[in-house]
DNA sequence: GCCTATTGATAGTAATACTATTATTTTTGC
DNA sequence: GCAAAAATAATAGTATTACTATCAATAGGC
């Protein structure tokens, strides 16, 4: 399967990039140093301007790829998630048995994130936790509503959708999974947070990780006894 | 026994202002009008000139009461987990069966903000849409483990111990009670947000709001029928 | 070797997030 | 009722940010 995919690339709604980083060398290297920097300094501290003299490239041709450090940052994220879903698609494909399906599921979503050489410009693993840290701030915004109408957050809602559609498959009574699915959705990165910054009000760490807490979750709270 | 408190004032870490707000008019109106601002035009677009232009005072004397924005927003959102605590700690006091205190405290955590007039200076709906909007940014920086240390959110983290003892008084076998709570108080946040701009990824509506798929959710995970 | 697209360099602007200083007003202690 | 002290206001100034605009250099395709 693994060959099937290997010009595989993830795709980002065309409106968030002026131009598509993924069509030249400097583009490449605009994605991969911005997760460097932004894992390095936080997003708050990254300006283009940095991220040129890091990249040996000028401010004004980053331009020329994002309007602004918003759109970078939806960038990366819609990549990230776009990534999962695949992720989650690819291993839940051979699965019938729906709480098989679901636990496959769950374990995908929840779990820290690994590297995947299939994208040599990308650290995943880094990634990751820029959409830990940085996620929630590109839909807490004023202009949330404008960005949603253009499709800005759509793959991560159809990664939600089908998390949903699992919950249902195991029981279709449930009354919740929608809400089920964007709480464990969301709820497995601030777990991961928790565990890094605020580590009394979580009970998950390395030999206990977020993805045991939220499959007790869920097939308790779907009656199904794990 | 609201005569009792008719005084009462909700306690915000000090280091978090240079001059209590609360100490003074100008230090009121400060507060007052920085929650209705925030509310209309958001927290990134808030800067002290326009919020002196707001109350007819300068720039300069609002920086004698706060370092900068960043610290303005600990002093909002200390506040408002002060307040829900308090409000918490009220509503369930005298109820002793367990489950009844945590369905009250579930109640209390995850329904709307509604308005409370013994603080006049304060508008806690709004203040409550501030903390749905903005509370994870004041979390989501690179100085948050300093912050931590400081105490900056000791308040916030003492209600999540608060639901998560209950937790434990109904079912003390459970194995996650403060992750349980802690994605309880941020998933309340969360549907509140996704009612308002994600409306697909929840189920949550004003029919059925936040706080009846979380006490289906937390009663349920503790194997307590509702 | 020329056309075109891409990238780089430089300059400039309005706004932001402050700090510092001084002036004015208000409060209070006696 | 007045002087001293405290609080607030006004003004100015700085470094940085988040861009826009313009023009020069370069590279690749035919």
């Amino acid at each position: 399967m693994e060959r099937l995919f290997s010009n595989l690339t993830i795709t980002v709604h065309p409106k968030i990039y002026l131009k598509d980083p993924e069509s030249s060398d400097l583009g490449l290297r605009i994605i991969e140093h911005s997760i460097l920097l932004v894992d390095e300094i936080g997003f708050e501290a990254l300006t283009f301007k940095k991220l040129g003299q890091r990249i040996g490239s000028n401010e004004s041709s980053i331009y020329r790829y994002f309007e602004n450090k918003h759109k970078l940052l939806l960038y990366l994220t819609n990549w990230y998630w776009g990534w999962l879903e695949y992720k989650l698609v690819m291993e839940t494909y051979s699965t019938t048995d729906p709480t098989d399906k679901l636990k496959k599921a769950l374990e995908v979503i929840t779990r820290p994130v690994e590297a995947d050489a299939k994208f040599s410009h990308i650290d995943e693993v880094k990634l990751g936790q820029i959409v830990v840290n940085e996620f929630s701030k590109s839909y807490l915004t004023k202009e949330v509503d404008d960005e949603n109408k253009e499709g800005y957050f759509a793959i991560y809602k159809r990664l939600i959708h089908r998390l949903r559609d699992m919950i249902l498959a195991v029981n279709p009574e449930f009354k919740h999974p929608a809400s089920l699915a964007s709480t464990v959705v969301d709820g497995a990165l601030h777990q991961h947070f928790l565990m890094d910054h605020f580590k009394s009000i979580t009970d998950c760490n390395k030999t206990s990780p977020p993805s045991v807490f939220f499959k007790d979750l869920v097939l308790t709270t779907l009656k199904i006894d794990a």
